[in-house]
DNA sequence: ACACTGATTAACT
DNA sequence: GTTAATCAGTGTG
């Protein structure tokens, strides 16, 4: 398994972004592997980014997107799910990479018990799913995803698939940027609707 | 197929 | 005090 390094994720956001579609997230918990193809991915940056949290400067919840690149993002958001970005650009300029839906390939029966669904395609075809899938929260939160064993990215296998976009959900602010990025035709891309 | 709502927390203004 | 990079369930057409 070739783990992506950490020059992968040293440049700007969208073009890491569009990289990053049919790589492998990996969770270790235990001896136990669950990992998924990322399939859907939405860019954030700074103050150039009026939807990103990044956009005010750096606070206490938004530090990771200041740092390292290579580590994760985690926050908790509506009281009720997590998220997990991957911190892309360089030390001291915001950007991160929202993980939107994996396609489920090790430990489904796994995801199934932490989802409490069966249906594999409701495993992880969502932010908030995929981090429950996983067993992500905070305390993931600033993890080096470059040298962690319990969470990090690998190269994928398969290279041939549309790349499409759209704006990004969710979001009412910076709909001019077409920042959304999903797999043409895969089925586990979120059903969430861009205002664009 | 689509719209609306409740759930529940913490960060930010 | 308000809002949020969401989800699941319900109601309507």
């Amino acid at each position: 398994m070739e783990r992506l390094p950490r020059s992968f994720f040293e440049d700007y956001t969208p073009s890491v972004a569009k990289r990053l579609l049919g790589q492998l997230l990996v969770r270790r918990i235990g001896r136990r592997f669950l990992s998924g193809i990322l399939v859907e991915v939405e860019a954030y940056r700074g103050r150039d980014d009026p939807a990103s949290h990044a956009f005010r400067g750096e606070t206490p919840r938004n530090r990771v997107m200041f740092g390292e690149v290579g580590k994760a993002y985690v926050y908790f958001t509506y009281g009720f799910h997590h998220c997990l970005c991957v911190k892309t650009e360089r030390r001291g300029v915001a950007g991160a990479i929202l993980v939107r839906a994996l396609e489920p390939l090790e430990g489904i029966e796994q995801m199934k018990k932490n989802r409490g669904k069966e249906e594999v395609r409701e495993l992880a075809s969502g932010p908030g799913k995929l981090t429950q899938a996983l067993k992500i929260d905070r305390r993931l939160n600033g993890e080096d995803l470059v040298r962690s064993e319990r969470l990090f990215l690998a190269r994928g296998k398969d290279t041939a698939f549309e790349i499409r976009d759209s704006s990004r959900i969710g979001v009412d602010r910076g709909l001019e940027f077409r920042w959304r990025y999903f797999i043409g035709g895969n089925q586990f891309v979120s059903r969430g609707k861009p205002k664009t």
